[in-house]
DNA sequence: CCTCATACTTTTGGATGAATTTTTTTGGGT
DNA sequence: ACCCAAAAAAATTCATCCAAAAGTATGAGG
């Protein structure tokens, strides 16, 4: 039997991992150029798995041109549109179908988001939204909210760090919403709830 | 200056086409597994961009692990559910924004595909939701939309072969909302009109 | 006749060198 | 000082090579 163990050796998916990671953690900064054989070294692999590996994060929206990708605000704008309408699809999917578990988790999950570092804030704010996600129960849309969430990594943290004003209000709202069964109301506030994200994200965020 | 000329001699570009050619005319045939040695002998270059015409293949979701990509019926039902969401937000904002030019074409398009042939009207039916489609003003969603559509492709000529009842008149309903600025009922039918879409292609091919 | 082990073949993954293309530097001319 | 062209350096692209892994056939033992 073959067990599919991710972290297997493998230089392709280790140059895949590693890059990713060092763009995500901020040590690759946006715009920066990608040298192959810069990277390779770094890693430890020869410059083959590199390639691969740097056409699948293109691919993946997180290179471009050899370059860091850097969004611009009409970039965030597009992304989040698309965000949004796979969310708020979501919301109502979680009013309609949410078990009973499922909703005590939430309301548990929105709890912690209450107060805590901001690690831990962002952290629960990620849950709250992937739990509601699920109730998609649609490995597609899963699968490319995911992709779109990458880009939206860097600058979710901001609203935390900025304590962006109703943040926890507003999940409030939503799960209310979803408790209730209320689908279109639960939809149209997350709509909304996610503007406002992208609103205050274009103005936390000083390079636009 | 730089023209990005897409035709380019470039054996990493070369491969990836042509692979992707030779998936979408149906030469090779979906649950084929692709030899590296194979191919690059059958087109021309050498192993290495063969293997990355199929990384960046693979995340196009046409090859899944060596071999053509083969949809399950599950598959082209998650794929579908979300190029409905994208679609009819599409048609939404087209009953909405639409300019007069672009209404008289898509009645024209509307025209041309009540009668032809087989490649004429799949050509006119995908002119006419890729207009509605241009209406999203969304770069994010256009790209993953052509994705999404690019699995599909090989079963939407089915609906056209078998004469899939109510295409053109679903066709003609969306029109008329569109143009006469009804968003809801626009988007609405163009849910409806998907969702028969997938029926009859479920139906259609006797794989499932 | 089936089963499993072993040898053989095919295919993939990764490294590297050579050719080509792109970018940067340098230096002459205005 | 500025612009452009030529030269130099750097980076990318591609082919080829070798080792490891996967897959397949063969045949001995039950």
């Amino acid at each position: 039997m073959q067990v599919v163990n991710p972290s297997t050796t493998n230089a392709y998916r280790l140059a895949y991992e590693s890059i990713r990671n060092l763009i995500l953690s901020g040590e690759l900064i946006g715009g920066i150029k990608l040298v192959e054989e810069r990277l390779a070294e770094k890693i430890g692999v020869s410059r083959t798995p590199i390639r691969e590996a740097i056409r699948h994060l293109e691919q993946e929206g997180l290179i471009k041109n050899k370059r860091v990708y850097k969004p611009t605000k009409e970039d965030l704008i597009y992304s989040s549109e698309l965000i949004t309408l796979i969310e708020s699809h979501a919301a109502k999917k979680a009013a309609e179908n949410m078990t009973k578990e499922k909703l005590s988790q939430l309301k548990q999950i929105l709890k912690e988001s209450k107060n805590g570092s901001i690690d831990e804030i962002v952290s629960a704010n990620k849950k709250f939204h992937d739990l509601i996600l699920a109730e998609c129960n649609n490995p597609v849309m899963l699968e490319e909210i995911q992709k779109l969430n990458t880009v939206f990594y860097l600058y979710r943290r901001l609203l935390i760090k900025n304590k962006r004003p109703l943040l926890y209000e507003e999940h409030e709202e939503i799960y209310q919403a979803i408790a209730s069964k209320n689908g279109e109301s639960a939809s149209e506030l997350m709509r909304k709830h996610l503007e406002m994200d992208l609103k205050y994200m274009l103005r936390y965020s000083s390079i636009f």
